[in-house]
DNA sequence: ATTGTAGAGTGGAACGTTCCAATACGCATG
DNA sequence: CATGCGTATTGGAACGTTCCACTCTACAAT
């Protein structure tokens, strides 16, 4: 099991052992006799560079970590996948660690990277404090995805939450709701703005003393649970805004469980426009952000600190896209029903 | 930017850096005032052990590093979950990285994972062959995870895809279904048995000449093209069996789209039993793996080399269930329906 | 007084690389 | 024939820890 060094090849091929790093970093620089020696005997030994001794001495690692809240949710495997193309564009790698949606898991997953010496972090969907984050980056460029700061320590890339949330409200209340519930996600990254998109909208329209908002979070089971809540306040809404898909979904099971139509006893709507949410037998109405972009940005934001030398904090912000599908309707026992906003 | 490291530490204290490091390791082994002002030194700087260097002279991370083909799979999402709770119970943190359903971006996952000598490596879903994947595992334990294999050299665990698959077309040739059709992923792990066990199933009830195999893969998107094919083909099968959950949604996509009724014209039954298919709206029938269960015994059998020596290879073999839902029931046109198999 | 022992702390080697300054060698130039 | 220069190669010092063998001190036992 022991693996060879880099002396074991240098040896094998009769160099010393610089030359054998130098063609492992830039053959052209060796001559071809060696070259070719160096590169057999390394084939032979089974070689692979240690990068633990590399990133040591050379005092970076060439790895930018991501830690998500939840690995569950697709949301943030598509950011995933934007930040990965991105770093990897430019040399780096990425790897994952999971918070599991647990603020205490999170710190420590965080710690694991810092003590790894990841070059740069990506946080998204992050359950901590903003100031707890902002000690982190000290150390390293720390990239915020999801979450609104206006920090000069770190940065971050977000869509506009609460013009997402007005977005929804105003769609639902065009279409005649005036009893519209929110579900929210308490703290967790995004969710305060949306909460206080919902609120602005609904005072905005005058319906102040309608609003309701019910505690859930941004997984199934949550919205789920506060779903079973709202059915049960006694004060049945016509339509019901959720924090994000997952939770929507959820919403939905419960709904689809009491026997209850969607849209025609409630209209719900989510955020995030999941894949899954586009499927006809979900086709749920939901404030679409661009994931993919997101990602991208976030890793641009890490770079450009960490090749490019930028010292101020940048915040990115992205405009959401109202999608709508079939989970909105006017209101049930409304007249006036069919409005040009209906889909279908 | 510069961190502060051990021999900062020692100094601000008056002590040496190895009374440090235990201090760090061992708090107990040092006396009470010395272990104050090491800590409280620690703290000002706002040290942080550097696990780079500590790796290097240990020759170990403490990190199992795990390889998945796609982020987006729910399914990998609940094994790792399972690999990292049975990893942190035993000191070990988990680490992730993403193959991009890429054979070439696999490869150079795991390559990563071998250059940051990660302790051990698990890999799931994985698109490169068996053999490529034993050449690694001379260097660390490895253990493959959804895939089969009699490997000497790497351990497995996987539930018994040839049953649950034959389970599958049980079950549909009890509801009176003769055409049959497949969808498979090629050599992706863990589908060649499937398709190998609907064949036998297929076989075993007369079914030779009805057996129809078309060519999808893991995702939404692949289920989707292959239905689209399926419903072309001129040669419209009364049930699908599709490779995984995935693949399931994405031809129930294409069946809806179609007009056609599931499981009214057609039954649908996928592989994984994801959260998600269990939604109401969604209720697919589907054959059940123990996720969480998979990862933990993933875990375990990598542990199991590194802290307690074991060397022949292991292969955990999980039995797997079928979950009848809504999306199965008896072929139309078919007299005696509501057999008792029926669900609801 | 001598020896032994335990506890607390220290210095230096090692881990496997990269990087830099230095060397060796050939070859053209004056 | 000395000089200079470019290319190919090398040895040694870092990088920040851990680990081991050792020293030192105090104190108990003989």
């Amino acid at each position: 099991m022991k693996q060879p060094t880099i002396l074991d090849v240098a040896a094998r091929a009769g160099v010393s052992k610089s030359l054998v790093s130098l063609v492992m970093t830039d053959p052209s620089r060796v001559g071809e006799a060696n070259r070719k020696a160096v590169l057999e005997a390394a084939k032979d030994l089974g070689y692979r560079p240690n990068a633990v001794a590399r990133s040591l001495v050379q005092r970076r690692t060439g790895v930018i970590g991501i830690v998500l809240s939840d690995l569950h949710n697709p949301f943030f495997a598509d950011v995933a996948d934007g930040i990965e193309a991105a770093a990897s564009e430019r040399g780096y790698r990425a790897m994952l660690s999971s918070g599991f949606l647990d603020p205490k898991r999170e710190r420590s997953a965080i710690t694991t990277m810092l003590e790894l010496r990841v070059d740069g972090l990506i946080i998204m969907g992050s359950m901590m404090k903003v100031g707890r984050i902002e000690g982190v980056a000290t150390a390293l460029p720390v990239t915020l995805v999801g979450r609104h700061t206006r920090s000069k320590r770190l940065d971050s890339v977000c869509t506009d939450d609460a013009a997402g949330a007005r977005e929804a409200v105003a769609h639902l209340a065009e279409l005649g709701h005036t009893r519209i519930a929110h579900i929210h996600a308490g703290s967790a990254a995004g969710s305060p703005r949306r909460r206080r998109g919902y609120e602005k909208e609904m005072i905005k329209r005058g319906l102040v003393d309608r609003i309701r908002v019910f505690r859930g979070d941004f997984t199934e089971s949550g919205g789920a649970k506060a779903m079973i809540e709202i059915l049960n306040s006694g004060d049945m809404p016509t339509a019901v805004f959720a924090p994000n898909d997952a939770a929507a979904l959820g919403a939905m099971e419960v709904i689809d469980d009491a026997g209850l139509d969607i849209p025609g006893d409630i209209s719900l709507i989510g955020y995030d426009d999941l894949t899954l949410s586009g499927l006809p037998r979900i086709s749920l109405t939901t404030v679409g952000q661009p994931r993919t972009d997101l990602g991208r940005e976030a890793a641009q934001l890490v770079l450009e600190r960490l090749d490019e030398g930028r010292e101020d904090a940048r915040h990115v912000v992205v405009p959401p896209s109202l999608v709508i599908r079939s989970t909105t309707g006017p209101p049930p026992g409304d007249a006036d029903a069919q409005p040009s906003e209906d889909p279908q």
